[in-house]
DNA sequence: CGGGCAAGCCCG
DNA sequence: CGGGCTTGCCCG
């Protein structure tokens, strides 16, 4: 498999990585993409003489190669008030003449590698995992030559969703970059390797906007196969969300755009995405919180323990209709909605075994009790088997020796000190001065 | 206090980063620091056409520069077999002839940036923090000019301390490597680029051992100042322990070996470091791991909870003496201890506000009848207060709007689809087809 | 500085 | 795949 380090043996004269230093007046100083109050996001500190560079390639090599070639990186120096690789690219969804619409294709659910928030309108992806977006468009009025389909081309530009960030370019992170091995046999860097976006497409064309610095996937538009509605094009990211010194945990849109070939935009969707490693997990809790959130509108608590009801909005397109959905507007009177809140009784310790089991079965036996009042057995069977397996647990244990419950002496394993010096030697000759000799 | 960024403004002739093509031939497969079996270390993981590439420097690029000039990589080809940098560096615990000794200088522990764990006997300290390491030696023996002190040299090795890595090289991980700022005003790259470990030294000398590819600082042993016994150095590591494609959390420590000036080692000593964001929290999370796994011996299980008692053992020198420590030989009756041990009950989550306030009442009551009944009113305070501020917040949530608990339907929120396909485009003209349309 | 959350990664 | 641990970073 190619290595990154060919630049340097290179013997042809493939599109090496030269440094490019005709790109100087790129905006804004890259080290305030930290947000400027509290905000969600969190950012990698640099600490001491080491300075944050959110942009590496302003100081890194791109390929110097001729425009157009598919096999390298197309540069663009448009200046048009609505270039849309822009510094401020716009971000209306906008269906345009063509009526352009996307999907996301769930025929492959199985083994799909993503999830789809409906509610929080949200992709969740793995890094480097395929998804197949769909676009409709109508066809173009004949005879319009303007936007022949053969001449539309489809562009996705990812964005920072949070406007603070909108106009930083959305950048690959120096390790991903550094480990990055796609470029195959090549010798050079592969046009995409700064790009987070990427489209498997043998047409796709790795654009980058000199001014804005921006990375865009560009795809000829071609019609679908026949007996097919949709133009399918098969995306990646190869960055995550959380990538330190890239991203850095700020979301991002997607923004596809059609495009006439001479740079009309005759149609514009964005995609919200979050690029991470537990998909599943992520979209569920930001459901949970969201909904959290609008539940308590005007509170203003975090949430600290989600509930266990299968509550994925969304997860499984094909979940079965649930009961009626709960959405009464939020100002409602709050001990209307105290019933059928969840409430989180956090974790706690317990000194004694004796005491541990008494506390377990006396809530035992409170939930089974108040469900038998209530007639309320199958709503309270979790908590009350919950209870259930922590005694057999905890009592399992007399004869096999293992244990969930843990396990430290009350007092503190302190050792004393009277010195100013740690000594780390070992064998050391104890000599009369003020260091702690530690041995074993 | 001198600053490593002296070095940095001379405007002499720095050497720039030419690329190095003379070191081809560094060994082992990079791929494999994964550990072979189920370990503690986690490594990032690289999906799809990326590949790990542990040790960027093999591709990258180092100064090429004359050797032995201070503001420069010294290169090492020694092949002795104690080459103190080799593949297989000695790591043992070796005092010589000048008794040669490590401390920790505490004095500076109102505003020191370390901790140093004397049961764990390891040093956790954050990322660029100085740590002030004191050497101690005996005067080399009149006359004995090989080993006078004035020819002496100190070089501190990082080495990772688990043996299935020990022959990796410690390097600095990507992102920091391109982050780094501190070469200052200079052209080319700092000496100590890739030096994970660096002295605060303006005699440090950064060594570079080509066959191990190994790198470590050298400084110079001069008598210590009139009424000293003690060398001091002050040390750093520019990189985490954590760091992905770098240490990748796997601990390493540093070996100090004290050389004559023609490379025979007269001394060596090693620390065991931890560099992380959380020094305090980490040291004493793993105090408590190991204080549990040894109470714990024969059993295996992991703590869940960790106790609440203040039982940080050695992260203040100068705590004051607790009462007796209790360390019984662990195949004791475990029956003998359950009653000192604490016991975790996890949280849990209760549906509707009128039964989390019952059981919260039923498990203050339970708490203060125990106290009572066992005259341990003392002991059992902190979980009855526990409880007690639960209620609290709860009950006064009623006037303020404002609450722990939380807060969440118990229906799925589920939206219902019978489509093949997720449609994104929120002004969709609705047409028959299998689609989900979202309109908000 | 402590508590808490986010998110990567591991294990069963 | 879920549950759990780790560990960076934020906030009060
Ligand atoms: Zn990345
Ligand atoms: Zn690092």
């Amino acid at each position: 498999m190619p290595k990154q380090s060919e630049h340097k043996s290179k013997s042809g004269k493939p599109k090496n990585c030269e440094f490019d230093d005709s790109k100087s007046e790129s905006g804004q100083s890259k080290t305030e993409n930290r947000p400027s109050r509290s905000s969600v996001i969190r950012m990698p500190v640099m600490k001491s003489d080491c300075e944050l560079v959110a942009n590496q390639k302003e100081e890194s090599s791109y390929p110097d190669t001729e425009m157009g070639y598919l096999d390298s990186v197309v540069y663009e120096d448009g200046d048009r008030y609505d270039d849309p690789t822009g510094i401020l690219p716009g971000t209306e969804d906008y269906a345009g003449p063509l009526n352009f619409q996307l999907f996301l294709n769930t025929e492959e659910k199985a083994k799909r590698s993503w999830l789809y928030s409906t509610t929080l309108k949200k992709l969740y992806i793995d890094i480097n995992k395929v998804v197949c977006v769909q676009f409709k468009l109508k066809q173009p009025a004949a005879g319009n030559i303007n936007s022949s389909k053969e001449n539309l081309m489809l562009r996705a530009l990812p964005v920072y969703s949070a406007p603070e960030f909108l106009q930083e370019p959305v950048c690959r992170c120096p390790v991903h970059v550094m480990t990055d091995r796609s470029n195959g046999e090549r010798n050079g860097c592969s046009p995409w390797l700064y790009h987070v976006l990427r489209a498997e497409h043998h047409e796709a064309q790795y654009h980058m906007n000199r001014k804005s610095q921006r990375n865009s996937v560009v795809v000829p538009v071609h019609s679908p196969a026949l007996g097919s509605e949709f133009v399918t094009i098969m995306y990646k990211f190869s960055c995550k969300t959380s990538c330190a010194f890239g991203l850095n945990r700020r979301p991002i849109h997607v923004i596809f755009t059609l495009e006439t070939a001479n740079g009309d935009i005759i149609g514009r969707r964005k995609l919200l995405v979050k690029v991470c490693s537990c998909p599943k997990r992520d979209l569920h809790r930001d459901e949970i919180v969201a909904k959290s959130d609008s539940d308590t509108n005007g509170r203003k608590r975090r949430i600290k323990e989600v509930d266990n009801s299968a509550s994925f909005s969304s997860m499984e397109i094909y979940s079965p209709p649930s009961k009626e959905i709960k959405m009464e507007s939020i100002d409602e009177e709050e001990t209307v909605e105290d019933d059928s809140l969840v409430y989180a009784v956090p974790s706690f310790n317990i000194v004694g075994k004796s005491l541990y089991i008494s506390t377990l079965e006396l809530l035992h036996s409170h939930f089974i009790g108040v469900s038998v009042r209530n007639d309320s057995l199958l709503d309270m069977h979790p908590i009350i088997s919950h209870f259930g397996e922590l005694l057999d647990k905890v009592k399992e244990r007399k004869r096999n020796m293992d244990t969930t419950a843990v396990l430290s002496f009350a007092l503190p394993n302190t050792t004393t000190s009277s010195s100013n010096n740690i000594n780390l030697s070992e064998d050391v000759t104890n000599e009369a001065m003020s260091t702690e000799v530690i041995s074993d």
